[in-house]
RNA sequence: GGAGCAAAUCGGCUUAUCGCUUUUUAAAGAGGAAAGUCCGGGCAGCACAGAGCAUCACACUUCCUAACGGGAAGGACCUGAAUAAUCAGGUACAGAUAGUGCCACAGAAAAUAGACUUCCAGUAAUUUAUUAUUGGUAAAGGUGAAAAGGUGGGGUAAGAGCUCACCGCUUUUUUGGCGACAAAAAUGGCAAGGUAAACCUUGUGAGCUGAAAGACCAAGUAAAUCGAGAAUUGAGGGUGGCUCGCCUAAUCUCGAAGGGUGGGUCGUUAGAUCCUAAUUGCGAAAUUAGGGCAAGAUAAAUGAUAGGCAGUUGAUUUGUUCUUCAGAUCAAUGUACAGAAUCCGGCUUAUGAUUUGCUCUUUUU
């Protein structure tokens, strides 16, 4: 069972991002917003994932760091419910964190994995 | 026992699973403040004939430093410990006889002081202790943060540094100190409030912009760029903000060379470097010798989860005469503040634990 994630898996280009949030898809799950939309990449690349803590709602940096940590670790945990669905095409997926207080690790988990089940 | 202040040290260790970044493929991988971005410097680009004005910063002395608005040592003043000595804390600590402004309430008067009441003397009038008038004087006038040296004696019609003693102050001299300044002596009768964290004056210093600086490579071709030539226009552009002064332009043709672009590499471990020791110095620091090389991400890595240990807190229990202290068991917690973004030196702010010193408070003996 492969478990990495390298860097090509995240999205990094302005453009796309500007593409996502025009014309992408919206969910809201609390505590999350995910954003997605469907487009061509190479085999290799089997979605592209962007995680945003805004800045409104945590004031200190350590907070941001330690919920970006926990989504990534979670998502990268359940790579094959974002990847194994689509095979021709590949997503881009931006999951917003939009809550006001940090969640214990168990709690986030559960919630963003019914969140990627919508996507679906 | 508790609280506060100051100084010093530390800012956890480890196992399993799955991962991230860098590269030499085997290693390394957040802090004392990485924070605030408040000062100073390195570095980089642009500018740089010069002069004046404006602007900004700083303001006791000597020293340290690459530099500073930082630090060390010292001086003066203020506050507290009853006083002195001494100790602790604090000070935007140049100038209020260059000028302008402001000073509520109270008070007779608040800044060119002498108008008013009072005091004293003379003259006149009469209600014979009052009024009017002339002169003397600034002592008294309940206030106020502040009233034109203070206290006491003499002196006088009443008074006044008018005079004397002590204290304070001005000026001068001598001595000590690198200096801020201190001490002593003489001298002048004593020019006389606060506010410059009000404008201002004096002295000293400052070119501007910041790593999104900047250099190179790849891809690639427009308005902008550079060079040469031509004619015309007129005072445009640059020079830190203004003025002077200085330099230069705009249009067309030809030639050269390329722009945008979250593409990449460097800048971005080798330094005002870190550790240890010795020497010099009261100290901040400096010098010498030996050793070490220590994160470089870029929508932003340095982790997530599950345990264990150390530590902390509480309860029970054992040893010891109670407290204290030491051990065992159980439970809770697994820490606080907080995440590099060009790099250093400081300052400020946030904060957990331990140790030492001082102060306050409470309980017991």
């Amino acid at each position: 069972m492969d478990h990495s994630f390298p860097k090509e898996l995240r999205l990094t280009h302005k453009r796309d991002i500007d593409i996502l949030f025009s014309k992408g898809k919206r969910i809201k799950s609390h505590p999350f917003i995910v954003l997605y939309h469907q487009t061509e990449m190479p085999k290799s690349v089997p979605f592209k994932l962007l995680i945003s803590v805004p800045k409104k709602n945590f004031k200190r940096a350590v907070d941001r760091n330690y919920l970006k940590r926990c989504i990534r670790e979670i998502v990268r945990k359940n790579k094959e419910s974002l990847s194994s669905n689509n095979k021709g095409t590949s997503l881009c997926v931006a999951i917003l964190y939009s809550f006001r207080t940090i969640l214990p690790f168990k709690e986030l988990e559960h919630s963003l994995l019914e969140a990627l089940k919508k996507i679906q």
